[in-house]
DNA sequence: TAATATGGATAGTGTCACTGTCCAACTATG
DNA sequence: CATAGTTGGACAGTGACACTATCCATATTA
């Protein structure tokens, strides 16, 4: 199909596409001519992929680039791509110093030392250089900058809670075979499903707190 | 205190400030002058907040001043809070839709079938109107149109650990007595802690996926 | 062959979160 | 009191971001 038709089909203007396919996180069509270019369901899929990212889940163009192109490069690998696969955080910008890129390593577990500790006590076996480490470490900070005394171990139960969320998580990845389609899942699973759970959360607050306080009129205007 | 000092001591540049207060942000400072103002510890306290906020927690500047605003409106409520206070996502603005401040009540019910059934499922007692619901409904249909098949039953066991994250936060609370501290914890722990929720639930998911897949070389280059 | 569509390049738009500049009014100091 | 420095407020400017619009030399289709 043409480029008009992609447009057509996944309701994403035929300029949007041009960026996308600029930015590179649409690979380009196979070209037929000069000025003409072959674009199929992969095409398709890939498009709806990245409105899911940048529309329900709010990631940043780029960020979901970089998603994605985890996403592509480690089909093979799965369970590299859900470390690889972070590294982002909502598009906020806020806070930068991410140019740890390279040669970060051991510096990381040092610099966060919460993290570390908490994924000691979890008995967990994941990277120095996942980034969630340092958003955990970041918050913590923050949380006892505002005065709320708040460490890791405070975050235990919450970590079991994830513990749990995750094996589940995985069950669900476990039904698919095909790698591709895998890692596929396994983006959407851990990403668009965020901004789900934390919805459920605040569902699940909303109904606690009426419960302990005055149960009636939480529906009033 | 005056500006300055508050921008030394908040190490909020002092443009930014005043970018705050015409936001309406941060409340202005008592006038003693035409051109002079006195600001003290609250508002050093908020400027914390709105930096963590935006920071951390990557709220836009809008948004931030929605929470701040309920915060401080409803600092006799907690419970409302909660429920109020969201309403907000990442600050994509990708499907906004957002204008249904009023009379959208039962409206909303209908528009997310799926959250309903969760909620209905769970004996959840939450309002009609709770945004967190659209997410959910939102999130399902986006994951569906990618062709996973997923719905309200799947959210289940997420929403139970959700329950119990939610115990969890509001037992926190309770710790606390005085309504304003309250309710600014209440921001805190909801807010500023999702980010730190998710990097978890990543960790736990490096770690099972390694538990599962291979077990070594996870923290190869 | 003429009208229309396409791919690629480039420029422009609107929003956001600041940042910089001005200036009149203050304050602190000599 | 003079004068240098600081403030609050107004407003313009900036850079990043995610598009959106315009061109134009082909290509396709009628």
């Amino acid at each position: 199909m043409r480029i008009s038709e992609l447009s057509r089909r996944s309701g994403v203007p035929n300029a949007t596409i041009k960026y996308y396919l600029r930015e590179g996180l649409l690979p380009p069509g196979r070209a037929t001519a000069a000025t003409q270019a072959e674009y199929d369901e992969t095409h398709l899929r890939r498009l709806r992929l990245i409105r899911a990212l940048t529309g329900v889940r709010g990631l940043s163009v780029a960020s979901a680039k970089q998603v994605l192109d985890a996403m592509t490069e480690h089909r093979t690998d799965t369970h590299e791509l859900l470390g690889i696969a972070f590294g982002i955080r909502p598009p906020d910008g806020g806070t930068p110093g991410e140019d740890e890129g390279e040669g970060a390593g051991e510096a990381l577990t040092e610099a966060n030392p919460e993290a570390a500790a908490l994924v000691d006590a979890m008995g967990w076996s994941v990277s120095a250089r996942n980034p969630a480490r340092q958003v955990i470490d970041e918050t913590l900070r923050t949380l006892r900058s505002l005065d709320v005394e708040y460490d890791w171990e405070a975050l235990l139960p919450y970590a079991e809670l994830a513990e749990r969320t995750a094996r589940h998580d995985l069950d669900k990845l476990e039904t698919v075979t095909d790698p591709l389609e895998k890692a596929e899942r396994a983006v959407l699973l851990t990403f668009l499903l965020e901004p789900a759970l934390m919805a459920l959360r605040r569902l699940a607050q909303e109904n606690e707190s009426t419960a302990r306080h005055g149960g009636d009129e939480h529906t009033s205007a």
